[in-house]
DNA sequence: TGCCCGTGCTAAGACGATTTAGCAAGCACG
DNA sequence: CGTGCTTGCTAAATCGTCTTAGCACGGGCA
């Protein structure tokens, strides 16, 4: 109980020898400096039989490094989305012996600023700034004193300081459309984004590349899509809605291409509403691999966002930066991880012509 | 860039005077210590044209104290439901100028045990204990130094030495077969537990309680349930697949309590396969009010769990433990926080008999 | 004149670690 | 015998803040 915790000085006379050679020995600089075996072993047997761990407060205050990270978000944690993005840094953190400050913003600079600042009032050794959706941002102020890393967003300025670490969306959608093309579907509609380039929700980079992507590929087998709908918002009620529609107007087409699987959610509705089934009448191809995708019947085709793979990069990508060892090019560059593919259910070939 | 922070030295020579003077000042103590006013407003502007911020790791070096909480979950900042907790335990402490270690657990006790020394080590003023679902648990050695609180857990002992924050379930439990019972409902379904009052899937407190709040209630209308179905994981194919059995069976009754939404999910599902409406031919009750219960359609008449509530009345018990405010009794006492409804469609009367 | 007291401020020592500079003893060498 | 190098350890400063003890000054009182 209350017992108070034991100090380097306690240590130290209890080994009989002075706290310099007690912090040598367990720093692991005893060889260096030659502290002899007898007296390495003596400390360190003193240290374990008192259960000695250091303050790291101290360690910190001398070393001018807190030993931890700040991960500063603005609605990861709480978004029930992006969970293992978090789960990543987390991990990643920990095997380094890092701990992990974790703040949320709800978008507001103002709180990102103030977050920042009690951020750096603790010595964090680096910072993540985390996006639930991939988007550009500016950079904010007062990030000059600790090394910095966007996590599924991009600087909006032409050559950013820091580096980012974002899922490779634009090879997802080309992936995604692909997918469809290669089983034979040539008549795909698209929710959430498109028929053009540019009809994309404001703000968004993955609607944006993963449209790119789609359109490229489409382009290469001499398609367009049968149609595109834009929305700001990816949710069910708008995937159902836009289903409906597509579905009473006199072009069916045989395949979707949902922007997530939120969308995908409301298309199936609609689309069980209606007496079809998937993918007997209509194939389906998502983003995200929500839980949803697993759920849905029959499961959905999707391709993953690798969150917990972004929030381990970015953290290897903060320490690169903290050691120094982010030479020259590396300061500003972006990182893409792969989508991977979900495959379940939702894809089959089109029905043969009657 | 790169400036070197400014420190209480740098405020006091510039302010000509003492460091002593200048901590007393910008602490708040002038008055207390009678420093002149003239004094006191110089060593005040002085500071603030520096911008100067104190080191909170040499504070606490000081005062023994981290200026931070430790929040210790098994897997809730990634499992995807209950972000809000981390969200409310969050905004609580960031009131009061705390930050919060997160960490993870993913349920191993010897994780469980590394990550509270870390936190420990780090000197955090308290330690929040959160499980992701209602349970009972024991509680983990090492806890000695610093005040801790359960968070949507209970302690497995008689009389534990720390306070615990859960949702009621037992009067959510209650409310549910209320509220079918008033609607005029007799044969009601029970997915996930029952129906006697110990079938229930193993170490779930919220099974329990839930269970036992509905059987109470439906005893005192003289009913009991048309049947019950236990099951360990609350997933939509176990939701599914009951659902038939019951709609197969000879006995289909007008209601179904599901124990999660998932498992509504799963009802829904298995409803609109057969060809049957909600609430038309069966009403649907359900527990947690995840962002699902709102996609469904009809939207989904459910209990939400106030992770929001939870998280901050953690903090806010951790905080009174720390300040030693947490007299006598309170110690071991279990916080019960309401499970509001969220009323949408997926309740009606039965039809009218035949 | 001498003593006491209030006012307004400062010196100096923690807090717990790391690190630089350096001391003492033993030995070799010329 | 003096000098210089090794070996093995320690004293003391340092990080930035808080806090205890106390100093210097001036006025009131006996």
């Amino acid at each position: 109980m209350g017992r108070r915790r034991v100090t380097l000085a306690d240590v130290a006379s209890a080994a009989g020898v002075s706290p310099t050679t007690a912090s040598l020995v367990l720093s692991g600089r005893g060889e260096e400096l030659r502290i002899s075996a007898t007296v390495q072993q003596r400390v360190k047997d003193v240290a374990a039989d008192l259960g000695y761990r250091p303050n790291i407060l101290s360690v910190g205050l001398r070393k001018g490094s807190g030993l931890a990270l700040g991960f500063v978000s603005d609605t990861v944690a709480t978004s029930l989305l992006a969970g293992d993005m978090i789960k990543g840094a987390l991990e990643a953190a920990h095997e380094r012996g890092l701990m992990l400050f974790i703040g949320e913003t709800e978008g507001d600079p103002a709180v990102e600023r103030r977050l920042i600042d009690a951020l750096l009032d603790r010595q964090v050794d680096g910072v993540i700034l985390a996006s639930m959706f991939t988007q550009t941002r500016p950079l904010p102020e007062g990030l000059d004193h600790a090394p910095a890393v966007l996590l599924n967003a991009l600087a909006d300025m032409p050559r950013p300081r820091i580096p980012s670490v974002v899922p490779d969306e634009l090879e997802a959608g080309r992936a995604a459309a692909r997918l469809l093309v290669e089983a034979g579907h040539r008549e795909i509609h698209l929710i959430g984004a498109g028929p053009g380039p540019d009809d994309t929700p404001p703000g968004t980079v993955a609607g944006r590349e993963r449209l790119q992507g789609i359109l490229e590929v489409l382009g290469e087998a001499g398609l367009r899509p049968a149609s595109g709908h834009v929305h700001p918002d990816w949710l069910p009620p708008f995937g159902w809605e836009t289903t409906r529609r597509i579905l009473d107007s006199g072009r069916r087409g045989t395949a979707i291409i949902t922007f997530n699987d939120r969308l995908a959610f409301g298309a199936y509705q609609a689309i069980h509403e209606a007496g079809l089934t998937i993918p007997g009448d209509v194939s389906i191809v998502s983003f995200d691999d929500a839980p949803l995708a697993d759920w849905l019947r029959p499961g959905l085709t999707t391709f993953a966002i690798p969150h917990y793979e972004l929030g381990r990069r970015s953290v290897e990508l903060v320490l690169e930066a903290i050691s120094g060892r982010d030479e020259a090019g590396a300061r500003g560059s972006v990182h893409r991880v792969p989508m991977p593919l979900r495959e379940r259910a939702s894809v089959a070939p089109p029905r043969p012509a009657r």
